[in-house]
DNA sequence: GTCTATAGGAAGATAGAC
DNA sequence: GTCTATCTTCCTATAGAC
């Protein structure tokens, strides 16, 4: 095997976490299937991370950041309010449903950092990241269009994330029964109600 | 120890199951642990049920129809349709504030489930139930009160049902931060609207 | 039906050669 | 920095006496 950085390492074994997490499930991941998974031997493994709990916090971090980048860039701003309400629900969604496995496993890790004496901070920092991200498009939005709310807009923001975080498990668990284009088409509107004046 | 006959034993089991696994995690509580809060030995345990997974099925099984009624009577038709989603959703509230291990433990099942070949059936009936339970709120609202909807009825329920999944797994990793009554009256008013007429 | 004792296996982590 | 081999611990499940 080559012989690389540790930094390099960390991330190639991070990703490979990734991989085998979003395939197998957080428990039954186990520290010998991600050294496989990134072609190297345990050892080397426990060479670039002290214990697995530091892989993955390694790993919650990097998805987190991810997921960050893919929702910020499904909700951009567009050229009316109605649009980016739609687009951007539509970005969003089309992920979800190429990617199911690794949306799954946000709140595989979620999970376990809330029940990881000592990781809680992790969990509750991925659900401030949700909030801040739509504050975030809330605010590009009342600046650009002259977007006002009838309710504060960190009100808002908790409230869509977690609305978009229901609807994604929702899926996730039952799947694309016939009436899931009719129920998307629902909550786009009642999004787009929900941001614009009254 | 006495000598009870298997299905109450079974019984016991299910429940010391749900209080070791509300307490410590799915992936924490292990045979042993469930025997000891049970206050009988492996063995008995082994007695009762074959294996690990045939305890978790009876414990989802439980688990979800236990929920079904707390939301159910939570629920239930009151004397305005602005009460009934008000105080419905203030009842369902009090009771995931009073027991956030409980519905913690809802979510880290289904996961189990989804992840456990074989058992995926018990997340997708979960998920089910959760639907239908609003789906009949909706049926009686709409013989007693003459409630009308402009979307059909079984999209309003999944989303509903998606909606209030979503805050609950909020509120269960963020807390009370200091927003989360206007958070709530966002949402009981944006329900009223949603199953009101226009 | 309940117990003590143990088989059998898999996991996280380490030792020491290269 | 990477490897093979091993230690230690803890789990599920079973055997067999009472």
């Amino acid at each position: 095997m080559a012989r690389l950085p540790s930094a390099e390492r960390r991330r190639q074994l991070t990703e490979a976490a990734i991989r085998a997490m979003a395939r197998d499930g957080v428990p039954n991941t186990t520290t010998r299937s991600i050294a496989a998974e990134a072609g190297v031997s345990l050892s080397v493994f426990h060479y670039c991370f002290d214990s697995k709990q530091e892989l993955i916090e390694s790993v919650i971090t990097t998805i987190t950041g991810h997921y960050v980048t893919v929702v910020k860039d499904a909700l951009r701003p567009r050229a009316t309010l109605e649009e980016t309400v739609r687009a951007g629900f539509q970005a969003y969604w089309d992920h979800v449903r190429a990617h199911p496995d690794e949306h799954m496993l946000t709140y595989e890790l979620t999970q376990y950092a809330l029940r990881r004496p000592g990781f809680e901070h992790l969990a509750r920092r991925q659900y401030e990241l949700y909030a801040e991200t739509y504050a975030d498009l809330i605010e590009q939005l009342r600046q650009t269009m002259g977007l006002r709310l009838h309710v504060p807009a960190p009100v808002v923001a908790r409230y869509l994330a977690a609305m978009t975080d229901g609807l994604t498990l929702n899926y996730l668990v039952l799947g694309d029964a016939a009436a899931w284009n009719d129920i998307l088409d629902t909550v786009t509107a009642h999004m787009a109600g929900l941001v614009s004046e009254p």
